[in-house]
DNA sequence: ATAAAAAGTGAGCGCTCGCTATCTAAATGC
DNA sequence: GCATTTAGATAGCGAGCGCTCACTTTTTAT
């Protein structure tokens, strides 16, 4: 006899289905990428059939639009957890930045990297991430006002985490290998060691706590 | 009577179909993306036949090869024509890396770009763009020292060129928009302004000249 | 207990995909 | 001039795509 499987409300079928095909998503389009994220990979996935997907999500473009403000609000989390420690000297700064590149590496943010790829070509889809777009930048930009607000202006906030965000998405689409870590000649840590340098000769610490 | 169409010899046929399909291809990358360059939106494009495509081309995949080192070439010269101004002053600098902007905003480079996203999914794309990209770091890295070799170390230029590449290579990214002059807040020049006055600050020029 | 409603299944439809086979047109070697 | 080779056109094949529909299973309301 197989397990009786204990009863649940239809809310929590319907709760745990969504969830297991929101998560399927972002593994999907983690490792696989935009184009092979079909609905039957992503049912495989799930573990449930392609009926219960379109039962939940009318359209593909629906489950992606979906999956973007689900991982959304996770990477804004993931973003606040980074702040926190003080940031005084070189090294601090490397941390922070070292810290942020693991992030940026982690398959929520890939997602959203796949999602952002292809809504440049898909107008439907980039006006659907508009909203989630905006929120998330202003989140990320009132997380880092608690961090370095003492020390920098609004405007001045912005700019250095727009170099310092870019810079390390443009490191996540150009690293290609999966281990990141065995870049030939650390070109990388340089580059996140030379931001660094830069960032706090630019911004000196206002005066020792 | 139709035009006779003057005679050529096969090579200048193959030369031909070759070249308009490669064209085709770039600008069906650039702006319909990976997924919708399906070989018969290239030969519509091209003005050729499915047939004339797969005589040249063994599968869509060589297509894309070929596309992408077609394109890595006209990169590292429009990158090279960059070089040859004097940089000197912060506003020396800014200038630089505007124009460096619209160039990673040029659609060779999106279509380079969107290669690189599809061979993250795609492990024989992958390790077929490798000396491609190889080549073209070590271009572009020449290419730079010829600029400000005489004011920083290789390893130094690495480093920046990383950080300016990766921050320009995020911005392309991230911009959705059509038209990327129209960004709200300034947000992206006052980015530009910063890395320029960062990079200069952090090396200021040894004399003048 | 029973009817209604909601959740989940799986076969399959129309369509487009990459690619092939068969054909005609054009250039080349003799 | 004629046979051979090369370039290009066209129809269509198998596979996979997003999605629908008739159906069963599970929960809920009475």
């Amino acid at each position: 006899m197989p397990t009786p499987t204990e009863r649940r409300t239809q809310a929590q079928r319907r709760e745990g289905t969504i969830g297991a095909l929101l998560d399927a998503t972002v593994s999907c389009l983690a490792e696989r990428g935009y184009a092979a994220t079909s609905t039957a990979a992503v049912c495989a996935e799930a573990g449930v059939s392609q009926g219960a997907l379109f039962r939940h999500f009318p359209t593909r473009h629906a489950l992606l639009v979906a999956t973007a403000s689900h991982v959304a609000t996770r990477n804004v989390e993931a973003f606040r957890a980074t702040v926190g420690a003080d940031v005084d000297t070189v090294d601090d700064v490397v941390a922070v930045l070292s810290h942020l590149r693991t992030i940026v590496l982690s398959p929520a943010n890939q997602t959203w990297r796949e999602l952002l790829v292809a809504a440049r070509a898909d107008a439907e889809l980039r006006t659907a991430l508009l909203p989630a777009r905006e929120s998330l930048q202003q989140q990320m930009l009132a997380a880092a006002g608690e961090l370095w607000g003492d020390r920098l202006t609004t405007d001045d906030l912005a700019a250095v985490l727009s170099v310092v965000v870019n810079m390390l998405d443009g490191l996540a689409f150009s690293a290609l290998d999966p281990d990141p870590t065995a870049a030939p000649g650390r070109t990388v840590e340089r580059a996140l060691r030379l931001l660094a340098e830069m960032i706090v000769r630019h911004y000196p610490q206002t005066e020792p706590r």
